[in-house]
DNA sequence: TCGATCACGCTTTTT
DNA sequence: GCGTGATCGA
């Protein structure tokens, strides 16, 4: 029976449990208290799901589900009562007695796995985690699904047949291994792209279909031949003793299906579990939760269906859709008000999502103000379109944002050149996320290349990338030679370097072979004999590769820096480490890392990236470029309405990146991998609300498309004369909407009927002839016009003197010394730089 | 076997 | 437009 004290404390102690976490509006309480059984929490953009996913973990670590209703606090009486009364009322710790009276079956912070997407984000967790817990933050389980099953792996690798030092292989190598696969089974990659296959196997692996289901019944010849190529790719792999990506997830998967020890292992080990970004899941990461979850079933999952935009690498959309069916009885809580954008923002992006069918539905709405409307720039060329966004940004930083306040997001990772062009040229720092990683370069790859070998002596090829580099006389034939001896006698191809001697086909190549084993056997030994880091930079002298590097000349100068980058990353991940550091532990991080992952918000730098890597990030200033037919929505989508969804998806994501401000920009013209396109604006603009949008048009975009109209109305009339077929022109003008330029072509209920509300500057439809200037790059005054000692005026530094001109091809160089911003250079064409007085 | 030259193709998004 | 790979000649 409950004594009167009891009931008291019960309420007093919910009081104080949910005083112990900041503040959180109904719902999110709700996700946070609900401790134990499988939950589904529906985050919208910006609803502060990463603090209720802190919270909730904090809570089970400190008061575990001591919150629940069902929960007596037997044995209270009137001093732990009075105790939490002055808890409650003026602060302070709960005492020692007090606090078993507090806490039902606390949750130990390594029971707890919490999986995210990147880790730059699990990163986060724990800082967050440490700053509420303590020492506790650190000792929860926080990582990426692959992180995770990696730690899994190189305890139990052994029993799929691994060596506990597996590599890991990254696309490049994949790509590898796949061309000797085909090459060792005759296949023109004509018929089936080297791409193509290495995609469909992944697909395939995120299904946990093995090589032996796929070849049972391919439902083609296609299937048959990637049934086929699968598998001969899959034992390659094994031979080597490495995993591709999939093969992670794949891999872990199956130990858990089949090992019922280690299954019952690892369950008990995570309690708890957290799955963030959960639209994001494949089947087989659905799997690995299920399995590693479902026997306790404290599963919650985090996701937002509108923002599922990787089903192109497998995630499926059902997951989230479909986990009501996975764990029964599950709770549903919908995270709805958004604390991060203006009104004008979301109800932008609202617009945009809602022309999805098959959305689990749900509307974002937030208390923060209109804010300002959206703009939307239309430019000339792709050039105008970066100096628009320098322009904005040089603004905005005089009225007092910072530049790491602003975020340029794109589509793909080749649009960010002529935006890195003229921000390099008009001097703004910038910090591009994403594109070819530190890790991708080739010296980086070759210098972790070699030390895969020293770590996973089977890894063939690693080997093969670096045997003759540099150049050590040992020629393809040699390598063909040496891997098929390999191959016959089931050993790695190390092991037949080894004897070289022994094999007459090697006679001629034994001399240079042996050269090459005395270098592999130095760097054991330094391997063995020394610290990492010192390890790693004397491998440039074993191997030959500084002295070919010095022989590069300003070429080699560069790589040999990059080198020394990746000596100091291996001394800080030793240090970081301390005994827990290990060659193949290094690799692996390097593996697994993604640039986002060291994103660093703390320069003062303005970002680029693409709308995929800004996933989870926010920013005051948010720009979208290349809002094109063609670019985005991108090409490929064009002829999938589910391609196209993700597409749309993927714009909602990057509308819903912006706290204050939104840009969006197209270009009328854009030179793109050597081609010059002309595109419609994005059916994305069109989607969004007139009323919440302000146009622009650059002068020079208004004067290309008054010549187009004055070419087209010639054309019409020639037409006219010559065929008096009207007709025939619409094809050449349909889509083009009232609002964004051009000519319009009624197109039924879209656009064509909305009130225009350009600015004076747009002209709409056929009758308006726009004069203005024809410079695409606005606003310099030419090369000849800074001399040392003139006052000038950046729009980013603000004011400076000039210190040194220095005319180079076509262009110069202005050295200034700002008031504010110290000495930069920048070229007079390009920087938005003007003359004052005083 | 090496080096230079040429042609080719390829670009959605990434752990 | 770029980098990579293939090919050719030495």
């Amino acid at each position: 029976m409950e004594s009167q004290f009891e009931t008291q404390f019960l309420a007093l102690r919910k009081k104080y449990i949910e005083a112990q976490f900041g503040k959180l509006n109904p719902v999110q309480r709700d996700a946070v208290f609900t401790t134990d059984g499988p939950l589904l929490i529906l985050a919208g953009a910006g609803s502060g799901k990463t603090t209720v996913l802190v919270n909730r973990i904090a809570n089970l670590i400190r008061f575990g589900s001591a919150h629940s209703s069902t929960y007596a606090p037997q044995g209270a009486g009137p001093e732990q009562v009075a105790e939490l009364e002055r808890l409650l009322h003026s602060g302070g710790e709960p005492s020692e007695a007090l606090r078993p009276f507090l806490r039902e079956h606390t949750v130990r912070p390594y029971n707890v796995l919490a999986i995210t997407f990147t880790n730059k984000a699990a990163g986060e967790l724990k800082n967050r985690l440490s700053a509420m817990l303590g020492e506790a933050g650190q000792d929860v389980n926080a990582s990426t699904f692959h992180s995770a099953c990696v730690r899994i792996l190189r305890r139990e690798a052994g029993r799929l047949g691994y060596p506990q030092s597996f590599t890991i292989y990254d696309t490049d190598d994949q790509q590898r291994a796949m061309k000797e696969v085909y090459k060792s089974m005759n296949i023109d990659d004509k018929f089936l792209p080297l791409k193509s296959a290495i995609g469909a196997i992944g697909r395939l692996k995120d299904k946990m279909i093995s090589p032996q289901d796929a070849m049972s019944a391919p439902a083609d010849t296609r299937a048959g031949l990637v049934a086929k190529v699968y598998d001969a790719y899959q034992k390659r792999l094994l031979q080597a003793g490495a995993f591709d990506f999939d093969d992670l997830i794949y891999a872990t998967v199956k130990l858990l299906r089949d090992f019922e020890d280690v299954r019952e292992y690892y369950q008990n080990r995570f309690r708890y579990i957290l799955v963030d970004e959960y639209q994001d899941t494949s089947v087989a990461q659905f799997q690995l939760v299920y399995l590693l979850g479902g026997e306790h079933r404290n599963v919650c999952v985090v996701g937002d269906d509108d923002q599922s935009i990787y089903r192109f690498r497998g995630a499926t959309i059902e997951n989230i859709l479909n986990f009501e069916q996975h764990f029964p009885g599950a709770k549903v809580i919908r995270l709805e008000q958004n604390y991060r954008s203006t009104s004008n923002i979301l109800n932008a992006a609202n617009c945009v999502i809602k022309n999805n069918m098959g959305r689990k539905g749900k509307t974002l709405w937030t208390e923060n103000g209109n804010g300002e409307k959206l703009m939307c720039y239309e430019a000339d060329s792709e050039f105008d379109e970066a100096a628009h966004v320098a322009a904005v940004i040089g603004q905005n930083v005089k009225k007092g944002a910072k530049l790491r306040d602003h975020a340029i997001l794109y589509r793909m990772n080749a649009q960010s050149g002529p935006i890195e062009t003229y921000f390099a040229r008009a001097g703004i720092p910038y910090k591009i996320v994403g594109g070819q990683r530190f890790y991708d370069r080739k010296e980086i790859k070759d210098m972790l290349a070699y030390m895969s070998i020293v770590a996973n002596e089977q890894d063939d090829l690693r080997l093969r990338r670096i045997i003759n580099e540099p150049a050590r006389k040992i020629g393809a034939t040699t390598v063909q030679n040496v891997a098929d001896i390999a191959a016959g006698l089931g050993v790695s191809m190390l092991e037949v370097i080894e004897h070289a001697p022994d094999y007459p086909a090697l006679a001629r190549a034994s001399a240079a072979l042996g050269g090459f084993w005395r270098i592999y056997r130095r760097l054991k030994e330094a391997y063995d004999t020394m610290p990492l880091d010192v390890f790693v930079s004397e491998m440039l002298e074993i191997t030959g590769y500084r002295s070919m590097l010095e022989a590069e000349g300003e070429e080699g100068q560069t790589r040999m820096e990059n080198i020394g980058q990746l000596v100091s990353s291996v001394k800080t991940y030793a240090d970081q480490r301390g005994p827990e550091a290990s060659l193949p532990g290094f690799l692996e991080e390097v593996a697994l890392i993604s640039d986002i992952d060291s994103y660093d918000e703390g320069a003062d730098v303005v970002v680029l990236m693409t709308m995929h890597a800004a996933k989870g990030l926010e920013f005051n200033y948010v720009f979208i470029v290349g809002l094109e037919e063609g670019i985005f929505p991108s090409e490929m989508s064009r002829y999938s309405n589910e391609d196209l969804e993700e597409e749309r998806r993927l714009c909602y994501v990057g509308i819903t990146r912006a706290k204050k401000e939104l840009y969006l920009s197209c270009a009328n013209s854009r030179m793109l991998f050597g081609q010059t396109k002309h595109n419609r604006p994005s059916r994305f603009l069109e989607e969004i609300d007139a009323s919440l949008v302000e146009v622009e048009q650059s002068p020079a975009a208004a004067q290309t498309k008054a010549m187009r109209q004055r070419y087209m109305q010639q054309q019409n009339a020639y037409l006219q004369t010559e065929y008096g077929a009207a007709s025939m022109r619409s094809t050449v003008q349909a889509g083009y909407s009232a609002r964004y330029g051009g000519a319009s072509h009624g197109s039924g209920a879209g656009g064509a009927s909305r009130p225009a509300r350009q600015r004076a500057s747009v002209g709409g439809g056929f009758s308006t002839v726009q004069a203005g200037s024809a410079a695409s790059v606005p606003r310099t005054e030419g090369s000849g016009a800074y001399r040392p000692g003139d006052l000038v005026e950046h729009k980013v530094f603000g004011r400076g003197e000039v210190l040194k001109v220095t005319p180079v091809a076509g262009d110069t160089i202005v050295e200034i010394r700002f008031d504010t911003a110290g000495v930069k250079k920048t070229m007079a064409n390009y920087a938005p730089l003007k003359h004052i007085s005083e």
